[in-house]
DNA sequence: CTTGTTCTTGACCGCTTGGTCAAGAACAGC
DNA sequence: GCTGTTCTTGACCAAGCGGTCAAGAACAAG
């Protein structure tokens, strides 16, 4: 019984997450965010809290978006092809958003986020990334897509490749010049690598 | 005939780049640099000229640094030994200096540095960093190290692997471990791979 | 229509930011 | 020991920051 709001939270997180990819925690400031939502100052922090719990809200439905993303590597019929095709999107992805690697990943590096609670999440976060690749590669690996290996590892290096394909891209590269770089890894493990 | 400076520049750009490197441009006050060098505002402003200018001699004195380490990668005897080495130098130096990633890809990362000029400066050294690791590659491949490939290529995955291995030491993963999936990069590209 | 609760609007706060100004301190050249 | 130039010190500035407050607008329930 009481006046309804005229906005929709879900829609405004997804313009504060524009920005927030973009240009970072700090980078963005609450006057930018009243603009690009359209809302009044009072309005978003009703809603959301204060600044970091609004970063905290936003986070958590880009990490919500990334689990669509990791549930085939994930599924049981995972392989190389899984991961190939991540990579692809991920790249796509960064792509249209300024290229400006994951937000979980830029996240882990801002300071004055130190409040533990958001760097916890985060590192939770990249780690079900990692352990995602692990298990798309083992998979992998049993079917003989690839070599026999530590799938781990392997996971490991392909988590920090992805990661390193945004400053790849940053640096000038294109996007397909960085994909192919990304290919080149996996082609790696091929059992049959022409003999 | 006047009243000497009483510091060492140089011993001042190395405390800014301490700060900077750590936190990065948009991180770092410039109470901040007064309290880590010690000195007067205006001290710093008459040597250096305004905050980014200060940053713009930061980053060429890392740059310079860094120069130094490519030189291995650049010389005629380079292989796969120099990449490897490389790469856990500098990961030993991330790990010192917080484990920040290369100054020059942070660089490339934060906006409103967006004057072009420092953004340019910092793709030119990631593109020499890049051209290092493929010389070094491409050598390597000749003297018989590595299986024949695209040099270029996997040049710029070892470039986006090493700048990975940050975002790997972030999520928490240590430099022991964050290395060892480095390794499999290379030995994925012997010849000999056990037959 | 009245009432009660919530949302919205916009002014406002203290604080920090990057940057400047002016006066005093310290030295080189004469 | 002057004199002139530079460096240093510390106060100061406007602007922007994140965050709050109070009053008005809009709706649901009675």
């Amino acid at each position: 019984m009481a006046r309804p709001r005229e906005f929709d939270p879900e829609e405004v997180l997804e313009r504060c997450l524009e920005l927030f990819w973009a240009r970072g925690f700090a980078g963005v400031s609450v006057s930018d965010l009243e603009q690009a939502t359209g809302l009044g100052r009072q309005s978003l922090y009703a809603a959301f809290g204060d600044k970091q719990a609004l970063f905290a809200a936003v986070l958590e439905r880009y990490r919500a978006a990334t689990e669509h993303w990791l549930a085939p590597l994930l599924a049981a019929d995972a392989g190389v092809e899984t991961v190939r095709r991540y990579a692809r999107d991920a790249l796509a992805a960064q792509g249209k958003h300024g290229a400006s690697g994951c937000l979980v990943v830029k996240t882990l590096w801002d300071r004055g986020l130190e409040d533990g609670e958001l760097q916890a999440g985060a590192k939770a976060a990249a780690r079900r990334v990692r352990a995602a690749f692990a298990h798309a590669l083992e998979r992998a690996s049993e079917r003989g897509e690839l070599s026999p290996g530590d799938s781990v590892r392997r996971g490991d290096l392909c988590f920090a490749a992805v990661n390193g394909l945004a400053a790849l891209r940053r640096s000038g590269v294109s996007e397909a010049s960085a994909l192919a770089s990304f290919e080149l890894l996996l082609e790696s493990w091929q059992p049959d690598q022409r003999r």
